[in-house]
DNA sequence: GTGAAAGCGCTAACAC
DNA sequence: GTGTTAGCGCTTTCAC
């Protein structure tokens, strides 16, 4: 059983509410008492309970985080940028990974309700009809993250899927190729149309002979391996845009395994940015997502809510193109 | 404001014990009564709060769970297993991603305790004295995740270390190699003085004219770089036995610089089994950690603690070697 | 400058 | 079967 402020207190020789001015710092404690206080501390060991205090603040300084997939190597960084933010606010976050499976998405937001947490943040993939009733109807400052709703009602926060869109698709036009492969993601998501909006206008841009061919993938490795049978029609040169890092990982093992050489043959460009993207061999050439700053982003905007202000709209962060040695010239 | 019991009951016509016993699903209460409580609840959208609940019952339901680094692709395994057997018994994670910062671990310590957390898993690379001497005192249960302090004090997860080192330079020794380089990690944890000995313990069992060299790296992709100056004096072939898959990638790529062929002339082993292991090129051959059941088993182990079982020692969990391209016969 | 006391939302005796 | 009440540990008026 912890020691308790009347632990204290009584140590002390004073009263509880001597102790909770010494704790909160009030300059309106005799110099006598406070030293008695802090000696009663030190010697109790005591640590205030934040229980007790959420009940009385009506804050818990704890902030529900909720992710698709904590092993999907998208998130870490996300949830890196968040805890760091958090932390700097006196915050402590509470992971929910919902293992790809969205009812439970949906019960982890309640339970972060009983839980009084200060806010939520949201980071999945894609959101259902359901997710929608949902959230916007949420009775708590709410953030998602790299997933948007309809009419803007929860502030969101993104990268820019069209832009990265246009530079992947520029990248590889500059580089000599005509012809495009898209593997995109499943086709509910905005981000897997708004890449492929970019792809189109990067193309459109161009004014050149240059066609583009769109399979569907599903964000994964699996979805990758869509190159294989792509592969088995297609000539090189060309070259594959993938939805993301995940897909493009895919999609060269299967031309290694076809003994297509990248970027020789075929070149490959990723989207993410993920730890991994650096470590292939070739290294990924990719779109880089500030994943960091989204998770930290996205904190602070669950702060800014919280201080009344309104925040409306999503909030856009740059991408960047990073070349490594999966894209090379077309010939 | 959220909705507290005594709206509920208010709405129900009945006094708030009555709407506890609802929410605790006891039977002494009467059909009609249940109705009436079940409606208002459901019209209210009552939540009951888990921070009075918490004060009352004197447990949180939540667990602390302090990560070395979120962004080490060896720890979200981890935390997705503490994760899943957290959410089946009802409780929630406060992540505390300690950034490399021994420091920072121990301030989460506090802070968790001022949280009252239920109960503390520990997932750190290396130990400092500091955290022995807080660690032992600590007044929560509390499981060490893959570190253990001396005395076996605290309980721990671990994964068998020495035992994997011995598998993999068995694996090298049977593919005909004689000449190993391992690069460990840094000499303070144990777990790489373990996975040494198992090189030695396989060595020696191999009873052939066998040279082992060990360099000493950082666990991180950096101190995979020595094998650039192995490399500059060492004519292949030979086994590269790396301390974790981190400084195997990062000696597979001072490798591929030089034109040094993986597997053809240089063999190369991790320890870990990360998710990158999997999509390196060639895939790297390691000895794979249960990640996934560790974290779930910590979680475990403080429900048994808090049950009042005794919990001693370590536990350790088995290792298996995945052999991929990264090694091949020496010739 | 300090203490008494109320109350945050809930549960668990204890009465009736 | 139901209500009254005390109390979990803290903060904050309100007196003095």
């Amino acid at each position: 059983m912890p020691i308790t402020i009347t632990d204290v207190a009584a140590r002390a020789g004073v009263s509880s509410a001597t102790v909770s001015r010494v704790l909160q710092g009030s300059p309106r404690v005799s110099r006598a008492a406070l030293e008695r206080v802090q000696a009663a501390i030190a010697e109790l060991e005591y640590r205030p309970s934040g229980v007790a205090r959420s009940l009385r603040s009506q804050q818990t300084g704890t902030l529900g985080l909720i992710v698709t997939n904590i092993t999907n190597p998208f998130y870490p960084e996300i949830v890196r940028g968040a805890e760091d933010a958090a932390q700097r606010m006196g915050a402590s976050i509470i992971l929910c990974n919902a293992a790809e499976d969205p009812e439970r998405e949906i019960a982890y937001l309640d339970l972060l309700l009983e839980r009084r947490v200060d806010g939520v943040i949201v980071a999945a993939g894609g959101l259902t009809q359901r997710h929608e009733d949902f959230l916007s109807a949420f009775p708590s400052p709410l953030v998602l993250v790299n997933a948007a709703l309809p009419g803007g009602q929860v502030p969101a926060v993104l990268s820019d899927d069209e832009g990265g869109g246009r530079a992947a698709a520029a990248h590889v036009l500059e580089l000599g190729h005509t012809r495009l492969v898209h593997i995109s993601g499943p086709a509910v998501r905005e981000a897997v149309s708004l890449r492929l909006d970019g792809v189109r206008a990067a193309i459109a841009a161009a004014d050149a002979d240059v066609t583009l061919e769109v399979v569907e993938g599903d964000g994964y490795l699996a979805g990758g391996l869509a190159a294989r049978e792509v592969a088995g029609r297609l000539r090189p040169p060309y070259a594959i845009i993938a939805h993301n890092d995940l897909t493009a990982v895919g999609a060269m093992h299967a031309l290694f395994d076809l003994g297509i050489r990248v970027p020789d043959e075929v070149s490959v460009i990723g989207f993410d940015d993920i730890a991994l993207a650096a470590f292939t061999n070739p290294g990924l050439t990719t779109i880089a997502q500030d994943k960091y700053a989204m998770g930290h982003l996205a904190v602070e905007t669950i702060a800014r809510l919280r201080s009344g202000e309104a925040v409306k709209g999503d909030q856009v962060l740059p991408v960047r193109l990073i070349v490594r040695g999966s894209t090379g010239p077309a010939h």
